[in-house]
RNA sequence: GGGCGUUUAGCUCAGUUGGCUAGAGCGCCGUCCUCACACGGCGGAAGUCACUGGUUCAAGUCCAGUAACGCCCA
């Protein structure tokens, strides 16, 4: 792979198209990407957090993709034998629900009308088709994924992995089925999970009714009244609760309120005084009556639920909270998540569900059968009425679960579903990041996993889907344990248990599916369900390396290295992943976890799809290239901060960036404001109008950054190739070294050294900030520019070549994580101009620098003392080229200055004479402790020197004076401020002595620079 | 309601264990198409480090509280 291009004839703008597809295809074909294990080297392993193939990849992927490839690159690099495992989820009710709406939308079909064959069809093409597109962008971004080895969470090797877990786990009792309230939704018709589901506040009622007391006795009332904003709901009551001790409910939140009250702010205090006001007539008014009712709960009285004609408890129960409405509450076990509490609390009560899966309400709800749960809210609240029950209707505003899949209400709904125990498990994750095994990076976030895991809440594993891992178990009524027995005789692979409560045998088959003929004489069924997607990514580290066989993948690269992920998957993925790591390979599945930003937009909210304010990366990557997408991302990625970015919109027809708003992110169609024209955006539906015109890519002036370095560092290393014509190779004697020499490489020992520790402790940010710097501030802006000169002569030439393509050889190794296709392209071409190279002693480059060596500069090479020496020169430039700029001295005329300065620091810069020449066009004409100022010069200090330029007849002495003027006052506030500190006894005593050393040499040097300045404005003000 | 985070230049962000005069990119102003780079060079202006109090010789940095915004959990 080369180009034929000469040097002189390298664009000016570095072309990242081209770059990219040529330098991607070479790393595949030659096999740098894929990894064996090698018992010669130390595995490095990545797994991806496996995108989900429900949709394509975003800026939120495109960081978490960066920073694991810039991670695997640099270990590579360092000879790890890296493997980055690639590979996609199935996502279950995502990608299902997704398809099943498309197939409603374009065919007017269910998946009810398809089959569950069909319908599982369908989603397999889909994600077939995703899955490529995702693929693609992730190569699109340079990622060094080992493509031979992608896996997907459905595929045979990980539905191996997921058998043999819930088996294992089944056999083992920490697999259990039981009931419990989900997240119904009535639409889709299945359960849906918490992080599924969205809240809105609608305007809704809260409906007071009451139910009659059974033969009350004398003295006690004759009824109840409850409050509620599902009136339907109470055709499935199990009981009425009261509190078991309203006064000192009563009293807890007077106590609350009173605290409240202390620390409220002025304006609000009216408003608390107002609710204890309020809470003391309730605790009049109703005490004794709750108290009563109480006493009639513990003396087993009933009251009569209407329209059904059920006798229900009367029970004591903390939730019902007197300070509320009537101070009793319904209790609806099967509809409601707090009742279902209380149900638990009171397993005598039972529960009844009312609900049909498809929402309307069944046998239970006695006449209002078949009816859907709104329609049976009318004829419910009209019927009370007419049974003179109903006692008040209030306005309320209330929120109500929506499905986040089919935007329709949630219905809690108790349901049959398996479970795993987490008791242990859950305790066997959190210590393996307490005791250190596992490394949360930033620490903080290892309280969350910690809290949410020390909660144990048993994790439910199924749901009622069709697109997933089936759950592997036989329904087997009416058998007894000796036919199993009999069946599965020599079977290992066969575990069974007993569920009493519906009476018949649950069966687990480890491998091989079961037919329902397994038993002889009868016939088993197989659950219908799937597995929760979570399952199996929650196997992912260990079931892509082949568990449960004992490969040598696996007993090379497990436990992996580092898991890269986003602060949102903490507690599903994070945690799952380290107790099944635990429970099946008895490690831990990784060694670090690094939790990188969220990306935000302009407004600071999450970039998501459906909110309009997604990017797309290939949007970015086509205008600003990959590497600077890569650079801008890691470039923003510090420890605390999200990253926000605020978007535009690119006109398609001029290229005029319109800011993305919350107006038109949402828009199908947007006008340029500039050239008229018009473009489509995401929202444009497919085959409309909108979509016939040209799409506008979404981008951020952010990745200018990103390019424009990369640009810089294309157009120096173009600068190097056409300068190392004639190049030879050659050892280096480092006495020969001039001051800029030795002053880059000591300046690239420590860059070498800073980037290496702050990628090792995922300080992104750091090390491209400290790269930018470096490369931009140092390699650039000086030595290029002072190693010009050099380049030009045939004596200096040799020397120079081998130090300038060595120090750019070792930046773009330090460089190659970040931005591979820029530093690959340039590689190529440096090889061919110098192909053997390094300092001392000259090598053969590595044919890629994704193989080279990373860069570790011997440490021999800091100097201390030059860069010290080379800040004085630079000191001293600066302010030839700030009195150039100011006095509006054309760039071709020759300043002539003069230094007054010591005996070291003459010797030190007078050698540096041409550099002021060639960098600040201005010639010295005079060095030592005598020279001073004409009455026609502008004069500046250094730390060390003070300088006279000549301005002569063409002097603005008015900006002059009033420069010096500022700067005198600036100069007179510092030493105040010093003597002062000074002058302080407890500051000279306390603080240390190397502070107080420099504090008294830096006010030396402000005086010092206050004489000449003042001495200097005596001098102008002559020329008025 | 609980937990976490953020608040520094017009915008987006850095700022190590407290220690010289708080930095960068973009934008802005001036200047220069000088033979690597105008996606550039050189120079410049721009900050009450959210607010209040405390610790300290010394606070952008540590502590307490307040406010606004964001995220997670209930």
């Amino acid at each position: 792979m080369s180009t034929t291009v000469a040097p002189s004839e390298l664009p000016k703008q570095y072309d990242h198209t081209a770059a990219q597809n040529r330098w991607y295809a070479h790393w595949q074909s030659q096999g740098y990407f894929h990894s064996e294990p090698n018992p010669d080297r130390q595995p490095y392993t990545i797994v991806i957090p496996p995108p989900n193939v429900t949709g394509a990849l975003h800026l939120g992927h495109a960081l978490n993709g960066t920073l694991q490839d810039i991670m695997i690159r640099m270990k590579r690099m360092q000879g790890f034998e890296t493997l980055w495992m690639p590979g996609t989820d199935h996502a279950g009710i995502a990608t299902q629900a997704v398809v099943e709406r498309r197939m409603l939308e374009e065919e007017g079909k269910t998946r009810h009308d398809v089959g569950r064959e069909a319908l599982v069809e369908r989603i397999w093409q889909w994600k077939e088709s995703y899955q490529e597109r995702i693929i693609g962008q992730l190569k699109q971004m340079g990622c060094s994924c080992d493509w031979q080895r992608l896996r997907f969470t459905l595929d045979e090797t990980c539905a191996r992995a997921v058998r043999h877990t819930f088996f294992r786990m089944f056999a083992d009792g920490k697999i259990f089925r039981g009931k419990r309230l989900v997240n119904w939704d009535t639409f889709l018709q299945t359960a849906v999970s918490d992080d599924e589901v969205f809240h809105e506040t609608v305007e809704g009622h809260f409906w007071h009714f009451s139910y009659k007391v059974i033969d009350p006795k004398p003295g006690e009332p004759e009824k109840v009244t409850i409050a509620t904003t599902r009136p339907e709901t109470m055709l499935g009551d199990t009981a009425v609760a009261v509190h078991p001790d309203p006064g000192r409910a009563f009293d807890k939140v007077a106590t609350e309120l009173q605290e409240k009250l202390a620390a409220a702010a002025d304006k609000d205090k009216a408003d608390v005084e107002s609710q204890i006001a309020a809470l003391a007539e309730q605790r009049e008014t109703m005490l004794s009556g709750l108290e009563q009712l109480r006493d009639m709960a513990l003396d087993g009285r009933q009251v009569m639920l209407p329209l059904v004609d059920r006798p229900i408890p009367l029970i004591v129960d903390e939730w019902a909270k007197p300070e509320l409405g009537s101070g009793c509450v319904k209790i609806t076990p099967a509809h409601d998540p707090n009742d279902y509490e209380v149900g638990r609390r009171h397993p005598e009560i039972g529960d009844v569900n009312i609900l049909n899966p498809d929402g309307t309400l069944n046998e239970h709800a006695g006449k209002y059968e078949g009816q859907a749960m709104s329609e049976a809210r009318k004829n419910v609240v009209a019927d009370l009425e007419e049974l003179g029950l109903l006692e008040q209707i209030e306005d309320r505003e209330i929120e109500i679960a929506h499905s986040d899949r089919s935007k329709t209400p949630i219905e809690p709904y108790l349901a049959d579903q398996w479970f795993v125990k987490m008791d242990e498990l859950a305790q066997s994750a959190m210590d393996a990041v307490s005791d250190g095994r596992v490394k949360i990076t930033p620490q903080r976030y290892a309280k969350g996993y910690h809290d949410w895991l020390s909660e144990k809440r048993d994790w439910c594993i199924s749901r009622n889907l069709w697109w997933g891992h089936q759950i592997p178990i036989w329904y087997a009524p009416n058998v007894s344990e000796d036919e199993l027995k009999a069946a599965f005789a020599g079977r290992k692979d066969v575990a069974w248990r007993r569920d009493e409560e519906h009476d018949q045998w649950l069966i687990c088959a480890q491998e091989e599916d079961l037919t329902d003929d397994a038993i002889p004489g009868h016939t088993i069924e197989r659950d219908p369900d799937v597995l929760d997607t979570w399952f199996s990514s929650a196997l992912w580290p260990h079931s892509t390396l082949g568990w449960p066989e004992e490969t040598s993948e696996l007993a090379y690269y497990y436990p992996t290295s580092t898991l890269i992920t986003s602060r949102d998957i903490i507690t599903l993925w994070v945690a799952r992943m380290v107790l099944t790591g635990l429970y099946n390979c008895g490690e831990v599945p990784f060694r670090d976890v690094y939790i990188h930003p969220k990306i935000l937009d302009g407004y600071g909210e999450t970039m998501s799809k459906s909110k309009g304010n997604g990017v797309d990366p290939l949007d970015v990557i086509e205008k600003f290239g990959t590497d600077a997408l890569r650079f801008g991302l890691a470039y923003m990625t510090t420890e605390a901060q999200d990253v926000r970015i605020p978007v535009e919109f690119e006109c398609p027809h001029c290229q005029a960036q319109i800011p993305q708003t919350k107006k038109n992110r949402v828009l199908p169609r947007i006008g340029c404001k500039k050239c008229g024209g018009e473009f489509s955006t995401q929202w444009a539906e497919a085959d409309s109008e909108d979509a016939k015109l040209p799409r506008g890519a979404v981008v951020s002036e952010r990745f200018e950054l990103g390019r424009n370095f990369c640009n810089k560092l294309w157009n120096a290393s173009r600068f190097a190739l056409m300068n190392l014509e004639g190049y030879t190779s050659g050892a280096i004697d480092a006495d020969e070294l001039l001051v800029e020499d030795r002053w880059i490489l000591s300046r690239l020992a420590t860059v070498s050294r800073q980037v290496s520790e702050a990628l090792e402790a995922f300080k992104f940010a750091e090390a491209a900030r400290t790269l930018y710097d470096f490369a931009w501030d140092e390699f650039c802006s000086f030595y290029i520019e002072m190693v010009k000169g050099r380049l030009q002569d045939d004596e200096t030439k040799a020397l120079a070549q081998r130090v300038l393509a060595y120090a750019l050889d070792a930046l773009l190794r330090l460089l190659h994580p970040m931005i591979p296709f820029i530093t690959e392209e340039v590689w190529h071409l440096l090889g061919k101009a110098a192909p053997q190279r390094g300092l001392p002693e000259p090598q053969a480059a590595a044919d890629s620098v994704m193989i080279a060596p990373w860069p570790e500069i011997d440490p021999a090479w800091h100097d201390a003392e030059i860069e010290a020496r080379f800040a004085r020169f630079q000191e001293l430039l600066k302010g030839l080229r700030e009195i150039r700029s100011r006095q509006n001295i054309p760039p071709k005329t020759t300043m002539h200055f003069a230094v007054r300065c010591d005996e070291e620091t003459a010797a030190l810069l007078k050698p540096m004479a041409p550099y002021f020449a060639s960098m600040a066009g201005a010639e010295a004409t005079e060095w030592g402790a005598e020279v001073s100022g004409e009455s026609t010069s502008a004069a500046f200090t250094t730390s060390t020197a003070e300088a006279f330029v000549d301005l002569a007849e063409h002097m603005d002495v008015a900006s002059e004076i009033e420069k010096n003027e500022k700067e005198r006052t600036q100069v007179r506030g510092f030493i105040a401020g010093k003597e002062k500190k000074l002058s302080n006894e407890s500051f000279v005593g306390r603080a240390p002595a190397e502070i107080v050393e420099r504090e008294r040499d830096s006010l030396e040097e402000l005086k010092t620079r206050l004489v000449s300045l003042e001495a200097s404005l005596v001098e102008l003000r002559k020329q008025l």
